[in-house]
DNA sequence: CTTTGTATTTAGAATAATTCCAACTATTGA
DNA sequence: TCAATAGTTGGAATTATTCTAAATACAAAG
């Protein structure tokens, strides 16, 4: 045994090393960026977080750590419209809201009711996941819906 | 009453008039390709096939018919990955099952017990539409889950 | 059926998002 | 310490989408 990780990220070296993947400053860097403003950032947001404690990390590493993160299942990615992709440390069962007047995203707990497990699927299908996502207004834009594409991406 | 409308058409053109916009030649050809084959279609590949019949349809337009089609209730975006957002002409209740290996989407029909809006909402939220989407292995793909992004986009 | 105003299309340029690449650096194991 | 491999970096390349200005098509009014 190593015995030999820092404490805090224990979880996130674990999980890498799970994959054959090495925890490194960036990866760690990238995570903490996650953790610590839920705002489903894109990658370019993240980048310039990061930036401002590790002013070298490249925009590829950003995106390395980001798959990397996804890939041992400490992050997911959050797709809702022909923008950005977004990421999301929330690894509970959660779904998103996106507010199709001002592009905001919004997680937004299951209750009771909800099970995606119930959905059924023909056979042969293995789901891993389910991502349920919820368009429409959020209650700062409630009563002002729109036509265009015309939310700030 | 205008009364004038080729009736295969009618749908489409109502649905546009509904917001103002007029049914054209390349509209209905767009939507024609999206309703011919079901595969989920990026706008790219959208171009390629209208191409065939109309040889001088531009990018800018597929663009602008996809987004008159989304923007009328006709089509709905479908984003699962960080490729290209794909375009779905099944407005039906349904959700997207998106193999994580080969990168095809398929159509999962909803079955009794599954009912998106019983999830519950915080106050002032107002949703517009539910999406769901499975991620997983395909059938084809079942036994030989993967590492990386190498899914052909 | 001409005029006029507006919607739409078009090609191509511009921008945004993501991926690729080759060189450099760090880490691990022998 | 050395070799092998993983990870990082900057920048180029690619892909996806949006923007722009000019040309075209349409619809309503005269």
């Amino acid at each position: 045994m190593k015995g030999s990780e820092k404490p805090t990220d224990a979880p996130l070296t674990e999980r890498l090393a799970a994959k054959g993947l090495r925890s490194t400053t960036q990866r760690e860097k990238v995570y903490g960026v996650l953790l610590e403003k839920r705002d489903h950032p894109t990658a370019e947001q993240v980048f310039l977080r990061a930036k401002h404690s590790m002013p070298d990390i490249s925009m590829a590493t950003i995106y390395n750590c980001l798959d990397a993160l996804v890939g041992c299942g400490l992050v997911r990615e959050v797709n809702l419209d022909r923008g950005a992709t977004r990421y999301c440390p929330n690894m509970g069962e959660h779904s998103h809201f996106y507010c199709d007047t001002c592009g905001a995203v919004y997680d937004i707990d299951y209750v009771a009711r909800f099970r995606a497990s119930e959905l059924h699927l023909p056979k042969g299908f293995q789901p891993v996941r389910y991502d349920v996502s919820i368009h429409g207004q959020c209650p700062e834009c409630g009563g002002t819906p729109r036509q265009g594409r015309s939310n700030g991406h």
